[in-house]
DNA sequence: TGCCCCCTGCAG
DNA sequence: CTGCAGGGGGCA
């Protein structure tokens, strides 16, 4: 589920409630979401958490970290007391999940729950049971290069992102839709279903356009437009389509702001066109077919 | 480079 | 019932 925004949000959440507590139980409810010696978290404290691409990790006193990747699905939740504090909150429009249907499903999908020893409780929840979290050492993160089997590409938001970067990255998929290219780790990391689209939009850029037929001026625009849409996201707490709640339970609202994803049928921001839907590379694509050429 | 799969639940 | 959902890995 959750892209770089939504991940960078769980992050900076977590960030502030659990950087310094100790962990003195973990429950494994579902034994495929976990990977390790979970005897090796117990007794230590988080002393730092960070996010690489689309995965989390928590740094641990004994010099080994917990990773996550959240997946479809994923969710980090931290309470205080016993109870599931998920907020309750408006319910946004229609077709969406309300708060307390939120909150059966949260108790349902948890696979695993961490207990601190202030009494907090961090919730890993995961309907579909794609994500995982992972015990490793510190020092061997590069090498299983953070659980993942990609190649790692350059974050979109540190300074190192640059339009020849991401020229020559996206070039070695010259016959690829600019669009599923996005979606390639390897390309630039973070970027998912929501943002790939989004980005293409900002860029004025049709996301069924091949690769190799990008000119450099729409490079340069589709570079800005990668940064300025997962900022955007940021900003807003990250994308709620389904199931995404940031750390404390509570929804982003960055898709009310969003020029095209979720959006068929309805009314270009921009021109009035009417936004479609269609499929690129198995996943559903959103455009206007009047602010982005071909 | 595409397609199918993992799994659960919801909308149509 | 079928199709679809913020991801990514394995396979032709």
């Amino acid at each position: 589920m959750p892209e770089l925004p939504e991940v960078e949000t769980i992050r900076v959440g977590l960030s502030k409630k659990i950087t310094g507590l100790k962990i003195i139980s973990v429950e494994i409810l579902n034994s495929g979401s976990f990977q390790g010696e979970k005897s090796y978290l117990v007794g230590n404290k988080i002393i730092h958490i960070w996010r690489k691409a689309k995965v989390l990790g928590l740094d641990l006193s004994n010099s080994y970290s917990l990773i996550f990747h959240l997946k479809m699905s994923g969710q980090l939740i931290w309470v205080k007391k016993a109870r599931l504090g998920v907020k309750r909150e408006e319910r946004s429009g229609g077709g969406h999940p309300t708060q307390d249907m939120l909150q059966r499903m949260l108790i349902k999908s948890t696979r695993i729950i961490f207990r601190f020893s202030d009494g907090s409780k961090l919730f890993f929840n995961d309907q579909r049971k794609f994500g995982w979290a992972k015990l490793v050492k510190t020092s061997d993160l590069k090498k299983i290069n953070y659980g993942l089997k990609t190649v790692i590409g350059p974050e979109p938001l540190s300074k190192n992102f640059t339009i020849a970067q991401l020229r020559d990255n996206l070039m070695r998929h010259k016959n690829m839709a600019i669009k599923v290219a996005l979606l390639d780790q390897s390309v630039v990391a973070g970027i998912g279903n929501i943002y790939a689209s989004e980005a293409c939009f900002l860029a004025g850029i049709n996301p069924a356009k091949k690769v190799e037929t990008l000119k450099q001026g729409e490079f340069i625009k589709l570079h800005q437009a990668i940064i300025d849409v997962l900022r955007d996201g940021i900003k807003y707490g990250g994308s709620s389509s389904r199931l995404y709640v940031n750390s404390q339970g509570e929804r982003g609202s960055f898709l009310n702001h969003a020029f095209v994803y979720e959006r068929e049928n309805k009314q270009c921001r921009i021109c009035n066109t009417a936004i479609k839907k269609t499929r690129l590379g198995g996943r559903g694509t959103y455009y206007c077919s009047s602010c982005q050429k071909p």
